[in-house]
DNA sequence: GATATGCGCAACTGATCGGTTTCTAAAATT
DNA sequence: AATTTTAGAAACCGATCAGTTGCGCATATC
């Protein structure tokens, strides 16, 4: 049951539906029109981009119109940040070594 | 079989493999050191990692060391980019309908 | 009020996933 | 040469996933 936004992205059709969701909110109805999938299927993706919290809800009449949530999208950056800080630490611990050789050695 | 990068990147274990990699290359052995899980549990997550080019083996005698490969995390920014993108487009979307509801009112 | 539309929910199915256990091969150690 | 270490490959298992079909429930439309 525990949803995180990384597996949500996992599935093509999901990330097609946020690209698509990106530029304007959408019914249910109007998103399955993009896919060869039945519309329970997208229903079933939009429940779980929803769980997820990358999607808002906004009923209007007996329609629901699904909007992208870009806030929880962050969550993906920050993690790609922190893995391309370590990454660039890496050289300066690389200094670090150098300097350390360099002291036992002198 | 078909592995992508966001597929790769879905299950935590693998992402906890990442960040550890970013700072160093390591063996398997070495990184299972740090989970719970078995070794060979380990390994399948190396070798999905590799298979979508995440990551690079370099054998050096009986032991092979895992790196990452940086340049192929870029895809998971381009797709971000692209959202982004599309995301702030809407604005100017916004600007394009109201141009031509002036247009039309006057 | 009857009908049509839009949507979520539940049950089912085949495929895939993450994990363990067992086995094999190659390189290092003795 | 025998043993130990390192690691991938294969077989298996329960859980989850993406998808379909069928259903029920609201909200519009006639």
């Amino acid at each position: 049951m525990r949803r995180d936004v990384f597996q949500a992205i996992a599935d093509p059709t999901r990330r097609a539906i946020i690209t698509l969701l990106a530029l304007h909110a959408m019914t249910p109805n109007a998103i399955a029109e993009h896919f060869q999938s039945t519309r329970q299927a997208v229903s079933k993706h939009l429940r779980i981009l929803t769980e997820c919290e990358l999607l808002h809800q906004e009923p209007q009449g007996r329609e629901i119109f699904y909007s992208l949530h870009m806030d929880k999208m962050k969550e993906i950056d920050i993690w790609m940040e922190q893995v391309r800080k370590i990454w660039e630490s890496r050289f300066s611990q690389l200094d670090d070594l150098l300097e350390e050789m360099k002291k036992g050695q002198l």
